[in-house]
DNA sequence: ATAAACCCTGGAGCGTACTCCAGAGTCAAG
DNA sequence: CTTGACTCTGGAGTACGCTCCAGGGTTTAT
């Protein structure tokens, strides 16, 4: 598979997949080099870019998507060590999801303030009014 | 209130606060200024920068804030349109724990896998059985 | 054989959200 | 009255995650 075909399947631009290795995210060992120095890809590059998809999406950076690669690469490293590490990144995004309740709650309570203050000051009619009228 | 103070009790910089002023998120509303030309604030900068934080928690760049806080202050807009901007609001952090979410239990899924897999494989004992013998 | 479409590298540029700095004025304590 | 801590402005610099470009070589279709 040439990049722009890896590109094409993974949804993204081949500036975006140099820009990958270029950080260490991609390496050698999903791509050999033919004679005119074209990187001929295998297709556990998809899979690779898949994980950072979703890395991205549960709000790591790159960086951290990296090291967590490593971390699951790294031979030296134990099972154990592995687990409790991915066990600290879930734990990390339990926070992250707590945190954006608790924001949407703050927001939907202010929300919900504003709209009882509308209905009694009275400068417009409830909206509840104005669908049963309708 | 001078501007180190703000910083102070908003737990933000300096450099920070005169950076969002540049932008537009603090303005004249906020403060006044002295023969001195120093920025003498009043309080309702602090639930301003409040309301920033709890924006920027909740994933929303600084332009969507300051767009935010336009449309809370229009006159010109209706208080039924404020309320529909912001029932959009909630909902696309609705769709972001929804997303953190499907992320979180695809890791998990991943997660619990490997820890079955190397139970299985038995290169080392499963954690259970390391804690029964402790 | 030639043109279009692809590949390569290295490096510049961009938007976001700060952070730091120079150079100048102001204020408070001793 | 000096010193140090504060304020001001404008502008440069930073980290992240791309995105684009120049200037080169290669492949493919006609």
């Amino acid at each position: 598979m040439k990049i722009s075909e890896v590109a094409k399947r993974a949804g993204l631009s081949v500036d975006t997949l140099r820009f990958y290795e270029k950080i260490g995210l991609l390496d050698s060992t999903h791509y050999t080099r033919g004679e005119n120095n074209y990187r001929a890809y295998d297709e556990s590059v998809l899979v690779r870019l898949e994980l950072i998809r979703h890395g991205q999406a549960a709000g790591f950076t790159l960086a951290e998507i990296g090291e967590v690669v490593a971390a699951w690469e790294a031979d030296q490293v134990s099972p154990a060590q592995k687990i409790a590490y991915f066990e600290g990144k879930l734990s990390e995004i339990e926070t992250q999801i707590a945190r954006l309740q608790r924001i949407h709650d703050y927001l939907n309570l202010k929300l919900e303030r504003f709209k009882e203050a509308q209905c009694l000051t009275g400068t417009r009619p409830a909206p509840e009014r104005l669908a049963e009228n309708a």
